[in-house]
DNA sequence: CATTTATATAAGTAATTACTTATATATTTG
DNA sequence: CAAATATATAAGTAATTACTTATATAAATG
């Protein structure tokens, strides 16, 4: 279960678009090293490396050094707090839950 | 379809612990007055008001005055963007499925 | 070893935030 | 209308945040 600080941790993470943004990024390539991340980023890499630092810190990404590079991937039980936190509130979950199962069953 | 301020706004609102506590509060009492959340909070009653403000803002609470008494209920739509933010991550969601429909379906 | 490349840390700053106390604005009630 | 109650706004503040530039560390490579 998660503990009510990890989900205000998660939440403040992910709250910020730049970091929120980065995530994402990491999220659809599978894995990027830092450096992909800098270019094509608003902000300098000081910038990068410190949300790069949040979101690890948030438990929100693991990283794998190879040589010199940095590579980031989302970690499996990152967004674990945020189910667990929005599981509670079934009467709204439940009024997504067809959506999401039409979803799932790719049936749209 | 949610938009990238609207889940900023939401997640930047619910990651104030004293805030998304309210928030709790509301949900699960269903309907209560403003005076009911300052009772038994631990800031001032200024503080709670801004803190309305701000769930209000982000349209995560309505309100509906009776008399000189405001009453709060969890918004409807309110946790949609957040909603739809998890969904796109399919995989760390469908890992979530299963217990979540054992959770609706009341089997445990 | 010297240079280059990748990332992290230091230090400074403007903007935001979450409170506070004091006061203003409704609304009801005697 | 005057007093009481419920809520909002104003103004100030200490702490946090999201950046910046400059510099340090780590690893590969000529």
């Amino acid at each position: 279960m998660a503990s009510a600080i990890q989900i205000t941790s998660v939440m403040k993470t992910l709250a910020d678009p730049t970091r929120r943004a980065m995530f994402e990024r990491i999220a659809r390539e599978g894995e990027i090293a830092a450096t992909g991340l800098v270019r094509g980023s608003k902000v300098s890499q000081p910038a990068v490396s410190q949300h790069l630092r949040a979101l690890r810190d948030a438990g929100l990404v693991i990283e794998r050094r190879d040589g010199r590079h940095i590579h980031y991937r989302v970690a499996p039980k990152g967004l674990g707090p945020l189910f667990d936190w929005l599981g509670h509130y079934q009467n709204f979950w439940q009024e997504r839950f067809e959506n999401l199962e039409r979803l799932l069953k790719g049936s749209e």
